[in-house]
DNA sequence: CTCTATATTATAAACGTTTGTCCTGATTTA
DNA sequence: TAAATCAGGACAAACGTTTATAATATAGAG
């Protein structure tokens, strides 16, 4: 039953070949060393008989490099990182490597010790998202020459490529939308405090806010979690003059937040408008269409991936930052209240 | 900049030891070859100060085990399996295990390309959910005794350890459920023909139906997709007489569903009713909340993981096959027309 | 028939660990 | 005082590959 593991010696033996004609066979090297079709053929009969497939530690071990590479999100329960990974791991696989995901838990002790056990795998590159700003140990994999390039989250006082959302004009626009349709009074729940989405969907909000001489108006919350936007909601309708819209800064927010307001009986957009930031294909279909800021996930996806093999193939690299503009995807959240009031 | 890797020894040539010393202090294995405290502090301090990490690879080599748990998934983008996915590698990584996420897409030919690497990878078991009947891959795996376990969709006719819902039992519910409703005339979405889940929500399905007489019943579809649940939903919308329930056996395929209804401006209970099997945070706070039925996925990941360290361990292995009671989650998608036909 | 090319395959070092075994002093036992 | 024990650590083989280099055989040239 239990069939010891084959290796090369065994083809090796089996076809009266040395070892490393066998590697030279498969490895495609045939040609190159002039190996014969009969010996050719012999080889891959006796590989195919056995089915022997090369044990990879131990090519890793020799080559160096492992053709993995390291895809490190906040969370995967967070279906806009689940996206992510599924678009990152079907991508690589098509350049013939393995991803290696990471569930970094939005914890940075966790992502510390991921990037950890990363670099001890030799892992060939990584892709991540951080989850704060702190940077020694991404300055640590740096040094050792590891490709690294963050997406989504970056760190914004460091020369670490990245590609992202152009957060800052997102929500801008997506502000903009709600103070042309009438909004006075607004209400932003926000994520992760240390994190450079959350950062430049405030200052675009805040700005946009400014420039419209837009004076009523509350940011709160401090996590991307369903949580943080329930309670920030509950808290919210409970103040003496509720906003009559809310800028939700991400999807799970948006569904805490629905939450709460289904539970106050508070219908959107009658009474009360929304938007959030993220799309889903849920959100079409809640009882109301849910008007969102949309990222460009496949593109952001892509071009990090471009990035990371720009690095690891040592091509020339300009200092590489890329904003992606998101775009508004217009549902049934927002009312227009601009005559109502 | 760049620091050559640096590795063991390096460290025993810092601190003037042999390898093998620093090796079993990193290993705590000091008090069994008594090594003197002195000893291990000076590994210790320079180790902390050059920063060394193993090479994992080197040591997975080694030792033939690499501490990696492979899930494969046939479809990440699927919320059901993404769950999964998340759930499993937060639990893996408590027990100090990697977590190497493959997505098979629903495609025999990647499930066996995978299969292949995540085996010259050397992973120390895999956790799957087969896209298809065929085993002679997966014989292959069990013949070289890597642990293996099968979750959600298994083999029928192998006696390969896998723990599941009970789909027959959740199918018989949910349809018992809409004829207690009154419907008499209910169309089944199912999904992939080729999967165990599928085959036994069918037989379900069939079951209830032939138990009470039901007749007037269709089932159609062929995937689990979101277009198979919008094109199947089309159809039958079109036909003579149309159903006055729809069972769909997924969540993607209830999304596709729902588009199809919304197009046809059909209201979800009074038109037409909906159930499905999967839950999600979503389907709370849809236009029509939907009533679904809901797997147990926290404990068929815990049970599955539990099989697999049990076959890892070697411990005395009954034959498993665990199958898990769905229950069904009441919201408004079904109509009571008892009395109105 | 010897010599040089050329075609083909073998040998062995190296990748970075772990670990069984051996070695050296020092201390204790008899 | 010789033998035995023990503390502390070093050596070297092994894991399964890849690859530079060496070796051998064959054939054609002269």
């Amino acid at each position: 039953m239990s069939v010891k593991k084959i290796n090369i010696k065994d083809i090796s033996e089996a076809s009266g070949l040395s070892v490393s004609t066998i590697s030279r066979v498969l490895n495609g090297k045939a040609k190159q060393y002039r190996i014969s079709k009969k010996t050719q053929e012999k080889v891959l009969k006796i590989v195919e008989e056995l089915k022997y497939v090369p044990n990879q530690v131990a090519v890793n071990l020799k080559r160096g490099n492992t053709r993995t590479i390291a895809l490190i999100v906040p969370s995967l329960n967070n279906p806009f990182f689940a996206n992510i990974a599924s678009v990152v791991s079907l991508e690589l696989r098509k350049l013939d490597y393995t991803t290696l995901i990471s569930d970094s838990n939005e914890n940075l002790e966790m992502e510390k010790e991921e990037i950890n056990q990363l670099v001890a795998r030799n892992v060939d590159g990584i892709l991540i998202s951080p989850s704060s700003q702190e940077t020694e140990h991404i300055d640590w994999v740096v040094e050792q020459n590891i490709p690294l390039v963050c997406y989504d989250r970056f760190f914004s006082k460091k020369h670490i490529p990245y590609v992202a959302s152009d957060n800052y004009a997102g929500a801008y626009e997506g502000t903009k939308y709600l103070i042309e349709n009438g909004h006075k009074r607004i209400a932003c729940i926000q994520g992760s405090l240390l994190s450079t989405p959350n950062e430049f969907r405030k200052k675009g909000f805040e700005a946009m806010a400014k420039e419209s001489g837009l004076k009523d108006y509350m940011i709160t919350g401090s996590e991307f979690s369903v949580r943080n936007g329930y309670t920030e909601t509950l808290l919210m309708l409970q103040a003496h003059n509720k906003p009559t819209a809310i800028f939700s800064f991400s999807n799970n927010i948006a569904l805490g937040c629905i939450k709460a307001l289904k539970e106050f009986n508070l219908r959107v957009p009658e009474d009360i408008s929304l938007i959030t930031f993220d799309d889903h294909p849920y959100l079409e279909y809640l009882s109301t269409p849910l008007t969102c800021i949309a990222q460009p996930v496949e593109e952001i996806c892509a071009i990090a991936i471009r990035h990371l093999f720009d690095l690891i193939n040592k091509r020339e690299i300009i200092y590489q930052k890329v904003q992606l503009k998101p775009h508004i995807i217009h549902r049934k959240s927002v009312r227009n209240i601009a005559f109502h009031e």
